[in-house]
DNA sequence: TCCTTATCAATAATTATTCTAAATAAAATT
DNA sequence: AATTTTATTTAGAATAATTATTGATAAGGA
């Protein structure tokens, strides 16, 4: 993996990538550094933040935000949105139908340049609806 | 307007409904206390914060998030996308075309409730993108 | 009226993130 | 190889947006 810029790939940015691309479940920074930390100690947290920019920066991770909440890291490069789980704050990948793209989906104004599109559904993720619904059966 | 829950309109949430509603231009906390300072001159930031919860908070305005950067506030009660220009800052509303909404857009994961769905564009307005050509042609 | 709840404004605190500065390391140049 | 330059890491300080706390004031209901 080259970063180009004279960027180098250096050991701590490759294992923030590793870590990021072993478990695709869009981590937040401070979880990337606990778990970056078990094999790499003395790396800090504001280490991690800069490899986190750099790797978005060059393009090889997403910065996923979550309303306010602290931004998470994605290793998913194909397009897709996000589910976020209002109860157990679950970040999951959803597949964009076909044709859904910024040109399609909304009404641009004229002369506009598009750099980005993003899609974002908030709800309930499946195992909470079903906790939710055994809940309130046994209250009933 | 009623505010329900036992929440009063007070003459602060008035102004800072009122301020929202003159300029759809999605203000932040700030903007809206700048304005609303000039015929209150006795608010506060905070109080401005306060407002904009409970109106968010009982539905009459919304919270619009770009990135990290500051929260935005939008009147605009009609589903709809926003598109941000990346160079001057500018947020839009812009009109989701029939037919996008979350259950059509995205595969959902089976079992999952939807509460909200959001589009988001990112890019150039066309004011900048008009700038910028005039500017690569004087160059060129 | 008395009691409860809601509100406001000031200020302190929190949180996520970025910046600073000194130390280290790699790359480029001599 | 030695020197110079550039990039990187780290700890800790700083920042910016937002939230929480607090004490004072104001409604609303029994
Ligand atoms: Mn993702
Ligand atoms: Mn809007
Ligand atoms: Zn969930
Ligand atoms: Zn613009």
């Amino acid at each position: 993996m080259k970063l180009g810029d004279g960027h180098r790939m250096t050991p701590q940015r490759r294992e923030v990538y590793e870590v990021l691309m072993e478990h695709p479940d869009h981590p937040t920074a401070t979880d990337v550094f606990m778990r970056v930390k078990e094999r790499m100690p003395a790396i800090s947290l504001a280490t991690v933040y800069n490899c986190l920019d750099t790797l978005s920066g060059a393009g090889f991770i997403i910065q996923v935000n979550v309303d306010r909440e602290p931004s998470r890291y994605c290793g998913n490069l194909a397009p897709h949105g996000h589910f976020h789980c209002e109860k157990c704050g679950t970040v999951l990948d959803v597949q964009l139908k076909e044709g859904v793209q910024a040109s399609k989906a909304v009404k641009l104004p004229r002369g506009a340049v598009v750099e980005r599109f993003e899609v974002a559904v908030r709800g309930y993720c499946p195992q909470c609806v079903r906790k939710q619904k055994i809940e309130s059966s046994r209250s009933a």
